[in-house]
DNA sequence: AAAGTCAAAAAGCCCT
DNA sequence: AGGGCTTTTTGACTTT
């Protein structure tokens, strides 16, 4: 899992903003060498997806199974590209960029949604960190970037974490607190 | 090939 | 209707 050979399917929104606009094509298609199946907008689209929600029963009354788009790459570029430019669309917004990338305007209004949350969640992280250092005594003071990393994850398993370990405080009041 | 892991799409809930 | 937020589920990928 920890491997650096590890065949990155995602990429940074620096990486799509710093693409040029003649090389989108060249970026497809290279990633049609890595990943085959995700180059073409309409490839992974098909005609349930966009008509059938998931809990929807088919016509012997059977629940389908709810399936899982996997956006291309490209659609993912269109959409980071406009995110990076407004983080709220407007309904025909909306319903122009649906189209353009042949989705749902569902799907384009779910993905924004998960997209605004992602970033707060990573700005909330990152800060928790933050914040968990400089209340640090001083020995915080040169703490290393392995130790701000090692914030991160911590706070990032105790935002996931809904009932928070109580841990003894030792050093300070000496008594059962939560940890963080 | 099966099991495990992770990121993300979508559902669900509540709120405005 | 659409937003924030949480949870569930799934697809892709890695490890064994």
């Amino acid at each position: 899992m920890a491997d650096s050979n590890k065949q990155l399917t995602s990429f940074f929104i620096e990486d799509i903003l710093s693409l040029k606009e003649d090389k989108k094509d060249d970026f497809c298609n290279s990633e049609s060498d890595r990943t085959d199946k995700r180059t073409d907008i309409s490839v992974c689209m098909d005609s349930e997806d966009k008509t059938m929600s998931s809990t929807e029963m088919t016509g012997g009354g059977v629940k389908k199974k709810r399936s899982r788009a996997a956006f291309t790459h490209l659609q993912v570029l269109e959409l980071e590209k406009k995110f990076s430019r407004q983080r709220y669309l407007s309904a025909p917004e909306r319903a122009h960029l649906a189209s353009a990338l042949n989705l749902t305007e569902t799907q384009v209004k779910i993905w924004f949604q998960n997209r605004r949350y992602k970033t707060k969640r990573r700005q909330l992280t990152t800060e928790h960190a933050k914040e968990y250092f400089q209340k640090s005594d001083a020995s915080a003071v040169a703490a290393t970037e392995e130790d701000f990393f090692r914030a991160s994850l911590l706070a990032t398993v105790y935002k996931s974490c809904p009932y928070r370990p109580y841990v003894y405080d030792f050093h300070g009041l000496r008594v059962w607190r939560p940890a963080l």
